[in-house]
DNA sequence: TGGCTCATTGGTAATATAACCAAATTACCA
DNA sequence: TGGTAATTTGGTTATATTACCAATGAGCCA
């Protein structure tokens, strides 16, 4: 294969790993209604903070969100709005999947 | 937070995983102009047959592909074609980060 | 300044992923 | 039936990911 389709399919693994994780499609969900600071997706999740700022920063590494400082908070935006088209054909093809798994057992 | 709601999380996470490797995204895009069959993906991608049969089996576990044997061949199909819209958002944010970050150098 | 909160970074251990080789399985055909 | 090609499965090793704790950095205010 061609080095720089490589590459492009390289990016795109990348961001899409960045995708890939349930509490990263929370922090995305969340984002895409309004901002967040790192304190408020941190009680949603439940998780250490330190977790979630690596997920933040991934995250923004790939693209996905951008970040503020606003006095001591840190408060995240989702950049990258498609990504929530991809989710809602994503939730119709599971629940599709879903209805095909019970159609085969009865 | 809610069983069910982390339940959901994990069922997207789950199909959006499968999706985040460069070889994966190859078979998709491969897969959305035509069906192929495992040998002449093995032929495009230039690794081990076993390789790239676990890469699918991986795809159509995730609902992604779905595979039908004829003869003794497998060809795969690809079964969820609202990737491909989401892939070329992709493309377009892809674009839109490296012009910024030129910008940010000159 | 000192102490407090918010957030990031470094370290570590447990788990998951991915590549290859080897072996097993299935279908075809001489 | 024996042999060959196409796939899958099992095993192993190297690498990546993720979670938590501890420590650090940055901003605020008494």
């Amino acid at each position: 294969m061609n080095k720089q389709t490589q590459a492009r399919y390289d990016a795109k693994a990348t961001v899409i790993k960045a995708m890939a994780h349930p509490t990263r499609l929370l922090i995305i969900e969340e984002l895409s209604k309004q901002e967040h600071c790192v304190c408020e997706l941190t009680d949603m999740i439940g998780a250490d903070t330190s977790t979630v700022s690596k997920h933040l920063a991934l995250l923004k590494n790939a693209g996905i969100v951008s970040d503020e400082k606003r006095g001591q908070m840190v408060f995240y935006t989702l950049k990258m709005p498609c990504v929530l088209k991809f989710l809602s054909c994503l939730e119709t093809t599971l629940i599709e999947n879903a209805r095909e798994q019970l159609a085969l057992v009865g």
